[in-house]
DNA sequence: ATTAGAAAATAAAACGTTTACATTTTGTAT
DNA sequence: ATACAAAATGTAAACGTTTTATTTTCTAAT
């Protein structure tokens, strides 16, 4: 219980030799004899020694932490990608550290002035700072994920919100709908914004004229999602379709249909973005652009890593990599037409 | 991007003074000159300059990691216990580092192999092994949260699992129920097992006999809680009420009803052992034992920090902390006598 | 003006590694 | 046996802090 920690000294002591030299069999950097290797692996055991990272990441200058800034920590997006970061920085010998901010600048700022700066190998990030000049000012190797700022000087993986908002909205039109409504939240990050251009653009493309009383922008939040739907649902002229713009959104709709005791599908169209428990659960299933949440936390530890070992010679262009939506037609979407 | 990092001895040169006295100024330990003290300050703010806090925990033995071991990171219970745990750490002054051991021993064992024996302040441990010894070779702070390994050494925080079963079960049987069935797993941990023989003794007390053919033990999964309540209701003489002794089986059992058009509290009466997504949705909404997820992970961590902070001669007792569950009464039950 | 004592500041050792360079040992060809 | 290269090991500096022991400076009482 008190035993000391025990240290490269001991087990160089212990084994006869020089402290390098159990540096050097513990890295395998430097040839050692077959005899020695042994003797001190064996030494290594009996003492149960454990080399302090930190004492070798001052000399090194890697810590082998990664670390994900994420707003929150309970979002299931957040945590699919938490959960690809950790398996391939496990598989690559790197821990994680999780940050959540709460979608709060100050402390955003807070974690970079006091732990960042400087005893993570890199970090992926998803950011809440809407300004450029905040990114550009990391000089760690970073990815931005989810939420691109244009100029940050960072390379992103990110999924194609303008291509997804567009599919979910053209199948609307070729089933014949005409008042489509969608429900969404402010534009301060591109995401947002590109998924109300996407449906803004197939609108246009089926001869339809967005009409502002069809969109609706909240917060991002379920109850949103359920107060809009409510509305929408009770004004003089409700829509035929609506497009919830992200997975809470569509929650609240769910309820707000099911409390309106509307059936999806029948008295109302209904597509999500994201897919969510409560899409899969209800009959018929909702229809929902789907994006591969896991495969964007993988995606970006693997090109963090990469990063983290590349030579800083290899500085390549930014590079932003575009995961593919898909639509995933379930049925909540009625046909109108023929 | 390419300047040099920025350390103590910068500062202390601009400042024209001992690097001693910069490190007394950011700890505010020993007592500087208003004058100086000013000076210091200007300085580092000018240089952007933050301490390389690994080399700080080189001499001073404290890293101000914490870290948590969960199972897997995807599942809403952990990430509620993160969450919660995450918010104390902040907030005094510690960062955490997440580890998913997927169930594995071995998988466990290696992350206690590499890093954390050394590098971390204390942690938080919901543990995959089962066996005592594992928990008593860990020498540093911790506290165990939702499985308690007898004689493991450390404080734990748990629930009252045999009373929320029992209260669970004794609901059934005060309404009236006779033919009570219980889908749970392997009883490998306390939790479950507890889990189990508080629907036993409810049982018992309401002079009814627990028929195995009404106990269907699987792997705690979702996919389990749906077989067999499937297996049970299509059985020639099927439950009237059914206790899922965890959430994934409770979601499994509510599509499982769902799939073969029954009515919850209705045709079968359901109770679940944990909140979750879907019990609230459905209606009627199904009654649960209510655990406070988030609480779990506030008070182990503020356990964890007290231990952390206390001197070590304050060895006290070991200490368990149960948490109250509460039962959610939501109409998922039907009234058969009276 | 002197000096005791407090206050402020410094010098240097320590923390546990890695690694460039130096030295010793071993092996090989003459 | 000798010379020399290659292999194995050792020595010591460095990483960026904190902290103890020591020195310098200041304050105030004589």
């Amino acid at each position: 219980m008190f035993n000391k920690e025990i240290t490269i000294k001991d087990v160089a002591k212990h084994a006869n030799v020089s402290v390098a030299t159990v540096s050097r069999v513990m890295n395998g950097r430097d040839r050692v004899s077959d005899a020695t290797r042994k003797k001190i692996l064996k030494i290594i055991d009996e003492l149960n020694f454990v080399p302090n990272t930190m004492a070798a990441s001052m000399v090194n200058k890697k810590t082998k932490m990664l670390s994900v800034v994420v707003p929150e920590i309970q979002n299931p997006f957040y945590t699919a990608v938490i959960g690809g970061m950790v398996e391939v920085a496990k598989k690559e010998g790197f821990f994680t550290l999780v940050v959540a901010t709460n979608g709060d600048e100050a402390e955003e700022d807070e974690f970079f002035d006091s732990f960042l700066g400087k005893n993570v190998d890199g970090m992926i990030l998803i950011g809440t700072h809407k300004d450029a000049e905040f990114y550009r000012n990391i000089r760690k190797p970073t990815i931005l994920v989810d939420r691109y700022i244009n100029d940050c000087g960072h390379d992103g993986v990110l999924i194609d919100n303008f291509r997804g908002a567009y599919e979910a909205t053209r199948h609307f039109v070729e089933y014949g709908h005409e008042r489509i409504a969608i429900i969404d939240g402010e534009h301060d990050f591109n995401d947002g914004k590109d998924r109300y251009w996407g449906y803004h653009q197939a609108m246009h493309e089926g001869g339809l004229t967005p009409d502002p009383n069809y969109h609706k922008q909240g917060n991002w939040l379920e109850e949103d999602g359920y107060r809009f739907t409510m509305e929408l649902m009770r004004s003089e002229q409700p829509p035929t379709a609506i497009f919830a713009a992200n997975n809470v959104i569509c929650t609240g709709a769910i309820k707000a249909i099911r409390d309106l005791n509307l059936r999806i599908g029948e008295d109302i169209s209904l597509i999500g973005f994201d897919d969510n428990e409560l899409a899969q659960f209800v009959q018929p299933r909702v229809t929902v652009v789907s994006r591969p949440t896991r495969e964007m936390g993988l995606q970006a530890a693997e090109m963090l890593i990469q990063k983290i070992k590349g030579e800083p010679s290899e500085q390549t262009k930014l590079k932003k990599v575009i995961l593919d939506v898909e639509l995933m037609k379930y049925g909540s979407v009625k046909r109108l037409n023929k």
